[in-house]
DNA sequence: GTTAGCACTCAATCACATCGAGTGCTAATT
DNA sequence: AATTAGCACTCGATGTGATTGAGTGCTAAC
């Protein structure tokens, strides 16, 4: 374990490095205020604490720079949070005043003012649209043979598919279908709509229409296919301003990943309850290897919905990072809760 | 005017520029095969095309690079088009095989298909909302004070927005609005919504509704408010890969360009019909000032409307580029057309 | 009009010296 | 025993020439 000295020493470094991403020495650790011991005392310490693996040289007569494990011991030991500004409570704060509505909105307007606050890149996961109930079936017939079968969900989500009509499906059919879904099926969690359909609608479908087969079965492909998922990211480009992506190759390889869904989607979903802070070489993904990713969830009731995370250089701002989506994720469900308490 | 060898020498160092990203000097030149002067011949033309600003040096003894002037006269009276392969042709043709039925579907996909064939950043602007006419009107009210309302159009397009519902309107009001809004509206351009609503539909809602105020400005609010309009781009991390944006600063700047969607809409609407090149400096804003933009229209039998363009450094394939636009537009034409007749 | 020849320019590269912020270690001090 | 002062040492960063080589412009010859 560390003294209580070389984890004051720790501090100062971790403080020092993520603002100014240089390596520190002995004699400037010691010019700092909180520090009363000699630069010979501190190197000493410094030499234990690289020997443990928490601090780490750029060469061998260089000062030291945090490894990840500093990182690590400096959020689950030392850090503590940061007192955010009035300016940056009410801006967050701000956000949820109005009455929310469509969910989308509030998620796309969080993310970047998360990105503007912090300069690092925001990814928020909405929550999956099979986690909430089914409102309403539309279909609009476009021509004779395509149409957009419609969903909105309960949290206001509007979820739309094109379709061909096969010929033999008449339109009258079609309406019929959706007449019988949207009377069982309105109240439905998505998740569900598919064993509910078995269960108790294709009884009553096929006593009324002919063509059963065929217009349900598009419906359902309509309908029940990929589900778009709701991720919004943004500030990507924050990511060119840390000195640690001045090497163009990484940036690249992290703008590669962030370009597909498919790859950052399990990231967060993965994630557990809570607040989650996965350092350099924690993630998996290899183009993450030298970022910090946090996340947060933001729950509905008892039930976690979604997570919003922040992605930036493993010399993250973190106890600011972390302030920032406690505080974000308390009124985002508290929000929810009350959007579902009253609507 | 420039001599027969001049435009030559000018046409053999674009294209060797263009490949390498580096000035070429004289002996380099006189080694193709389609030059059969010497290189002091061709340094002595090179002079005078740097002297009528074709050309430009980085240093006194360097070789020497296209201008912006150099790019132009390439483009206007060198350039000619290039013979695409065949797996490029049928790359683009396939993805309008299929029966379009979703247009922004189609429009995502070319602005990928086209990043990926060209390795630069593809826009893609699709048709105005308001150029496209109404299909349907729908209401989904979502809890008591708030509902979604969703507008079809006859490309397939669904937009939808919320709104709040006061208190003192109630939800069949709403109904009998959108009810009589669809029985006079489906059919119209949406540019014309409005007027139409003002001389033919406004008394018909008075007489059938109390609310009338209330109900129908809301609804008007909510569906003709800010057009969400329909850019799609695509590839925008290919930038990273062009020597001249390792520098992190332009960079940077051509990114936060491309991330307000505000400024490039009007930039890709300000085109003509047909191909515009716009070369370096000829692009007013400062960001683009080493880039070529070049933009392809895309019409509906005469009219023109949307526009598809490749966004890449002045040093540009532009042979290529020209061409895969040139196809992908008579592509995306044609399939507008028959779309529109059978429909 | 074209080309050979030549002096000249300048970025790029390398070798070398210098500087200074930093270290590790030892011996003195508290 | 813990701390500190002192000192030799390391190594990146910076600066200075020297060298190289790809390029030019100009002049004179073809």
């Amino acid at each position: 374990m560390l003294t209580e000295r070389q984890s004051l020493i720790l501090q100062v470094i971790v403080d020092e490095f993520i603002e100014t991403a240089q390596p520190i020495g002995s004699r400037n650790i010691a010019k700092k205020k909180q520090i009363t011991y000699s630069p010979a005392t501190i190197r000493n310490d410094m030499a234990d604490l690289e020997d443990s693996g928490y601090l780490s040289k750029t060469h061998s007569s260089s000062g030291r720079i945090p490894s990840e494990k500093g990182y690590r011991f400096y959020v689950d030991h030392i850090m503590s949070p940061l007192k955010l500004s009035q300016e940056e409570v009410s801006i967050i704060k701000g956000q949820f005043d109005e009455r929310m509505i469509e969910l989308e909105k509030v998620m796309q307007n969080s993310a970047h003012i998360l990105s503007e606050l912090t300069k690092y890149t925001t990814l928020v996961l909405g929550p999956e649209v099979y986690e909430t109930k089914l409102k309403q079936i539309q279909i609009v017939p476009i021509n004779k043979q395509s149409a957009i079968a419609i969903l909105v969900t309960d949290t206001g989500h509007v979820e739309h598919r094109s379709f061909a009509i096969p010929s033999n499906v008449d339109q009258s059919d079609l309406e019929k279908v959706v007449n019988i879904l949207n009377e069982k099926l309105v109240g439905v969690p998505i998740i569900y709509l598919d064993q509910m359909i078995e269960s108790e609608v294709v009884d009553l479908i096929n006593r009324y229409t002919s063509n059963f087969e065929q217009s349900y079965r598009i419906l359902q492909q309509a309908l029940f296919g990929s589900q778009s998922s709701s991720l919004y990211v943004s500030g990507k480009s924050n990511i060119l301003m840390q000195p640690e992506f001045s090497d163009i190759e990484k940036a690249r390889s992290l703008f590669n990943m962030m370009e597909s869904e498919e790859q950052i989607a399990p990231i967060l979903k993965a994630n557990k309850q809570g607040l989650n802070i996965s350092i350099g070489h924690e993630n998996q993904v290899e183009a993450m290897n030298n970022c910090t990713l946090i996340t947060a969830t933001y729950n509905m009731g008892e039930d976690q919905v979604g997570t919003i995370a922040l992605l930036g250089p493993t010399r993250m701002e973190y106890a600011k990072a972390v302030s920032l989506l406690d505080l974000w994720s308390s009124y985002m469900s508290q929000s929810l809760d009350s959007w579902f308490n009253e609507g």
